[in-house]
DNA sequence: ATTGAATTGCACTGATGAGTGCATTATAGT
DNA sequence: ACTATAATGCACTCATCAGTGCAATTCAAT
């Protein structure tokens, strides 16, 4: 009745404990931040003993480092390779914007910003490992731009700063509203990735 | 020696001692954040005994909120009203786009943005106040947008959403970088803001 | 110089939280 | 059944931190 068998509790404690701690610290962490868990609700929540925590990891910051490698793999799967080809640029901007809206749709991805941008002061590793995963991303849009420019179907002198913009305006209408503004009226999905497009093809395009 | 007279400490323990403990909240809390920082280097910082601290507020909870009503009215006399019949929209859009940066560029402004995330979690209130300083200069931009639309300068069909998508072009290349990505080569404020004029009126001047 | 308010120093309380040591217990694979 | 491994319970240590009570002290204004 005390410790919880595999059948009767799903995190599964007995074996795969490292994993059933690296949800909890997931489902925490992002919610609340990396000073604002205790290990002992950690512990709870995993459906595991305090001291086991200890047992599989050297230390809360571990945990941590293990959750963030875990969500950066899963981040790194988000956009699929060779979109680039699928049609007019139209049809291609749209894809990605609605890539990048769907992939930060989800509650937790607010909740890594706020925990990156608040736990990133006491350790810039943390900072440093979302722009990591982040940073490829739109070094690919760049060159994605830059080719279309090489091409003649966009006039585009500064790809890099065209890639922050388009996505400055998908986050300026979304992801921003979301930080600042908790309950703000948010636009359609559809909409914002419409005009987005559209503004960004009535100045680049060639 | 031990108490810090007036005239050889310039935060004026003595007198004003309110003032002092608020200064110091505001260079401590805004690099920080609320958690981050202790009332015994807070009244180190202020050049008071701890003691003090509680002589003068009830609580660390309420150094913040003095500390950032303080920082609200500084905040709302940012924008001089009246910009907006200054010239064309291309200049006003200009001006607006120069005041937004100049705004947002001491490094305290990022301080801002990174303590209230941050701690507003635990404290939504922090969130509500920025939120409440800022959001009128939206409205207000959202305003003159419907205006020079009435006027049939532009041709755009949501104000409010232009508004931020305005905003977004501005902070896609200067607050999003400094926020998540601490060491980027930034585009220069000029580029910035006569590119997102530019790619702001080839969508929606009339 | 005296008075009254503000300030100070210091020793408290009470709470929380990270991390450890160790003996005990349950489990999985053989 | 047996054994190695992992999990557990629990009582610790050590540190930090918000907030309080109180007596002593310092300063400013009269």
């Amino acid at each position: 009745m005390k410790p919880p068998s595999p059948s009767e509790n799903p995190s599964t404690p007995r074996t795969g404990s490292r994993a059933a701690i690296v949800n909890a610290a997931e489902r925490l962490f992002l919610n609340r931040g990396f000073g604002g868990v205790s290990m002992d609700e950690l512990a709870e929540e995993a459906g595991v003993a305090r001291r086991t925590l200890y047992n599989q990891f050297a230390s809360k910051e571990d945990i941590l480092r293990e959750m963030l490698l875990r969500i950066s793999t899963q981040l790194g799967r988000a956009l699929p390779p060779g979109i680039e080809t699928q049609g007019d640029v139209e049809e291609v901007l749209g894809l990605i914007a609605r890539g990048v809206l769907a992939f930060q749709a989800p509650p937790e991805f607010v909740g890594l910003l706020r925990m990156t941008v608040a736990d990133g002061r006491q350790f810039p590793w943390i900072t440093a490992a979302l722009d990591s995963v982040l940073k490829p991303y739109l070094d690919r849009f760049e060159r994605y731009l830059s080719h279309l420019m090489s091409v003649g179907v966009l006039d585009c002198p500064h790809p890099f700063m065209a890639a922050q913009q388009f996505l400055g305006l998908l986050n300026g209408s979304t992801l921003w509203p979301r930080l600042f503004s908790p309950d703000s009226v948010s636009s359609s999905p559809d909409t914002v990735v419409e005009e987005a497009v559209r503004m960004f093809l009535a100045r680049y395009r060639a």
